[in-house]
DNA sequence: CTATATAGCTGACCGACGGTCATTTCAATC
DNA sequence: GATTGAAATGACCGTCGGTCAGCTATATAG
């Protein structure tokens, strides 16, 4: 137990701060699990752990901050799952299903993908940023890899698919963060809106077109 | 002049209302137009035009509810010129070039649409959201009817390029609501990464190969 | 023309937020 | 056991969105 920091014990090794900030890391995670993006607060966050609201701003500069952390930790996490679930030559429907899937799974990763840019980014400063995109160059270059091999692409092709995938990621779950009308008498027209915007079929149909779009281009250039 | 309100006078009739309310709306688009969605606070949109706080929330129960109206109003707004813009027998790449150049165009319309879901809709009373999502749908409806024409798709096809048109277009101007980082020195890899996710050659390559998915499925079903 | 009633308008006030920093307290070192 | 430096603290700050009892401009009645 030597190494473990208790919650009135301070950290005063390299080692024990980073444990302590890594515990920091873990409470907050669980937290925002919780109550989401909007109703995070530090304060309660701090009531939460037990420790003073100061000291986390020993470990995070931002509020910001701390989010951009947790969304690299997701993002590595699912690449991971990502990268392990995909197999040799798939189609490119099996492929898009994949990714859907695992990143749904993970309840940490898009919600903080969705508000990334325009709102996490912002009050971060600039070299924890360009770190932060550095991390995010590393993970699509691995994720392209395992892409290259599983829907038989070029490096570039690779590439150029997973940017893309993002990008309809973020789009097609936009409809997922709005506010839960489960409970909500709606007029028949607007049901059949959201019904028309439901993100598993939305993403995966078009990420059939963008994939098959990127392979015709090949070929069209031989 | 009879029908103007003046800072100082009192809204009674429902003429004068509609009038006030219109007033604090444009007020509102300048100064969001000025500052940007999380800079804009109430307090100096009151000082600004001259009304107490209170006031405002006389015409819209809360922030998120005035922002749900300039989005709708922007959404309208940009629609009438993207439908104005169009003509027939466009190549799909025309069609996305002008559909991403007039929603670039439009200052409110792209950041309030990327923040629809996510932020704006929570916190806004259910009808007023039924009503927004009416309004949407009409929208929609009247772009796939000018689509239809223009990209000479069935009417199927054409309201099922718009929504996902919507839903590319957020994935992919997601970058530029990142932080400026003109003035930064970036390390290369990073200022390649940026350039790589530049939103309007990513909104309309994905664009393209949407278009000509959709319209690739339509002969494969004949 | 004045008195009354109505309702648009006001801004001090509220609780909660993210963030700060002078002070306290713990633990490693001498 | 004394010294010391840094980790931890939490009262405090300015600002936020939102409220509501009181104020007053205006329409109407007499």
């Amino acid at each position: 137990m030597s190494s473990v920091v208790a919650i009135n014990q301070r950290a005063r090794s390299a080692d024990q701060k980073a444990l302590r900030r890594h515990a920091v890391l873990e409470a907050a995670e669980t937290y925002f699990l919780e109550v989401g993006y909007e109703a995070f607060s530090m304060s309660k966050l701090a009531k939460k752990i037990g420790l003073a609201k100061g000291t986390f701003y020993l470990y995070f500069q931002t509020r910001e901050e701390l989010f951009l952390t947790l969304y690299e930790q997701s993002l590595i996490r699912w690449s991971q799952v990502f990268i392990d679930g995909l197999s040799d030559s798939m189609t490119s429907e099996a492929y898009a299903q994949k990714l859907f899937s695992s990143a749904s799974a993970d309840g940490t990763f898009l919600p903080l993908l969705i508000r990334l840019e325009h709102m996490i980014e912002h009050n971060v400063a600039i070299p924890r940023l360009i770190s932060s995109k550095q991390v995010f160059i590393k993970q699509v270059k691995a994720i392209a890899e395992a892409t290259s091999i599983s829907l038989s692409l070029s490096e570039a092709q690779a590439i150029e698919v997973v940017k893309t995938m993002g990008v309809l990621l973020i789009g097609a779950t936009q409809g997922d963060q709005g506010p839960s009308l489960d409970h909500e008498e709606l007029p028949e027209d607007v049901q059949n809106l959201i019904a028309s915007f439901s993100s598993e079929p939305l993403f995966i149909k078009n990420a059939v077109r963008i994939i098959e779009g990127i392979r015709m281009e090949a070929v069209a250039n031989i």
